[in-house]
DNA sequence: TTATATCATTTAATCGATTAAGCAATCCAC
DNA sequence: GTGGATTGCTTAATCGATTAAATGATATAA
């Protein structure tokens, strides 16, 4: 039943050589001098054939796979599966494929996979960088594969990442809350130390100071998976045990979600009992009732930005494009849930 | 700087031939009675220089790539993205990687990608068919290449299919909607002819009958882009022009954002104004003011039975395992949105 | 006329594995 | 001690492409 058609079939069908007829279908004729006449011949018969270049024979003779492998923390995040369906809209106009995993964050699952993206010969390599896999990167790049980090990086790698200011996103964030005269400002985060997070504490931490506030962090528990209810539990004892919080900063979208559940349980009025800002943006934060603010991340550009780098890297391979830490800027979209009820005009 | 270790360069270092390491590469050292000493030196050798086989190479000469090709309508999309994760986690599990790339519907996007995955030589395919791909569906099976379908499915086509009971799902959501005593019922749906949208229209009109009910159906103009701003539009325009509506139900997770989105523009009030239930849960609608009923896909189940048969298939390769198509049950979240306010329990 | 170019195509090596078949050397039985 | 089995490994073909080098034919130049 499996027809397996190969360029050896084409050739003694037409009594050539193998020779020609793949550079025929590379685009080579020309070049290698093929008379128009056989030319047309072949590219005649391999249509009425249907013939398909096995792309694996291809791949081992070449080393290319037009593959690109990308290795988010979670494809049902919608701030990664966002990004992935522009970056493959991208490449597939420049006739890549691309090939997504996920990590979940965890260093063991990202290594194998950037193994298994190797066994595969891909061309390049787009990364949501887990913890701890510095080595891993670095052997990438050390045997000269094209590699762009995003949305986190490594300080101590020279690799080429694109990143958006967290640090100005969550401190406009917080100016914001200030402007409107919130005093007890709560953050609630992840007990992360990778650029990202590190970054919005430390947005968070300056503001704080400058207004002279005093902080009011919490860091959920770190547990393998997030978990939902379990995240929900703790920022509900921790809005309990500090009832003076006024507004929230949730430092991630799952956070928010969490969050969000926490307040309605707790039976708290959004934006009069509390206020709440999100980080990353999501189609359904205007449709709650508040709506919600949100630190935006710029989705498109950051999809742009990696593709462009990307492709820098593939072209120029031997001479190491100067690598580069692009920072792109986030948005902050003003809605319901961080000004007092009064001050809305209704 | 790239090092490419081979097997041969693992054989000579050695003194002896590539057939002996690949034996006991691949297990088979007691199989071809290479010695247990010979065994051990190789595979001391081996892991000293940190040798990985090139999986291409294999590929080619076995034809065999452990790699699963899953082709999704949006990896964007919450309900794909979300059985695309725990597919992954199966598929990890039985040391396959999964590929994934969106259709957006497309016969022409789906034609290629499913042709790209071909020539990587996956060894099975997860696909969420656009319409218009049968006769791709029909060659990969033609050429006995285990396939699932999901989510929907060519009736006139012998594949294997994991797919709801859309038409239940439906009348579950429509019975509820009568038991709480609403008469208007609208559906907004998409003018698609697939199975699992007819299956919803009908599902939708055989409540109607049953409950003697005037159907009211709105059928969002056909977009090559799922656009969300004209959706929105277009429902407000039909809410304005059948007032009479006082509850209606969303074909699919995105119609009802939209919707919502119409409805809260329109100042109508959920669900005294009107109720709604969405098909899809959502991990938001709980979080939604009032929250939002709706028709939840078992997408647990989903991933493992489409996973499972995959595998079937994968197995017993050459007697075709009796294809089917496997039914599993919607579960209808009945929250606050669906029902009239003087019936809640406060 | 001989040397040199140009043309159009073929030969053959190669990528890195797998695996059927082959071949010495040793062992065992009668 | 001769034939057959067993052991332990090697040879070589193969998967389906790419591509440098070779080839043979004709045309042009000196």
């Amino acid at each position: 039943m499996k027809k397996k058609v190969s360029i050896h079939d084409i050739a003694k069908q037409l009594n050539v050589s193998a020779a020609t007829v793949s550079f025929v279908l590379n685009g080579k004729a020309t070049e290698k001098r093929i008379s128009e006449e056989m030319e047309q011949k072949i590219l005649k018969h391999v249509k009425e054939l249907g013939y398909r270049p096995n792309r694996v024979a291809k791949s081992l003779r070449t080393g290319k796979s037009k593959i690109i492998g990308m290795l988010v923390e979670g494809i049902a995040d919608p701030f990664f599966s966002g990004i992935a369906r522009i970056v493959e809209e991208h490449a597939y106009k420049l006739d890549y494929k691309i090939f997504y995993a996920s990590t979940e964050n965890e260093p063991k699952i990202a290594k194998d996979i950037i193994s298994a993206f190797r066994d595969t010969q891909v061309d390049g390599y787009i990364i949501v960088p887990p913890p701890g896999i510095e080595d891993d990167i670095q052997a990438l790049m050390d045997d000269n594969l094209p590699v762009v980090l995003f949305d986190r990086y490594f300080p101590g790698l020279a690799s080429c990442n694109i990143v958006v200011d967290n640090f100005d996103g969550v401190y406009q964030a917080m100016r914001h809350f200030v402007k409107n005269e919130y005093k007890n400002i709560g953050f609630v985060t992840i007990p992360s130390t990778q650029t990202q997070m590190r970054d919005r504490l430390n947005g968070y931490h300056h503001a704080i100071n400058e207004n002279g506030l005093s902080p009011l962090v919490k860091m959920v528990s770190f547990n393998v998976k997030p978990d939902h209810e379990r995240y929900k539990q703790e920022i509900k004892h921790f809005l309990e045990a500090n009832p003076q919080t006024d507004a929230i900063l949730f430092a991630t979208n799952y956070l928010a979600i969490s969050g969000l559940e926490a307040i309605k349980q707790l039976g708290l009025s959004v934006p009069d009992d509390i206020a709440v800002i999100g980080f990353d943006d999501n189609t359904h934060f205007s449709l709650f009732s508040p709506s919600i603010t949100a630190v935006a991340q710029p989705v498109q550009e950051i999809s742009d930005q990696v593709m462009q780098q990307l492709m820098a890297c593939l072209a120029g391979n031997e001479k190491a494009p100067a690598k580069q830490t692009i920072v792109l800027q986030t948005k902050l979209i003003i809605r319901e849930s961080s000004q007092k009820t009064s001050y809305l005009v209704r």
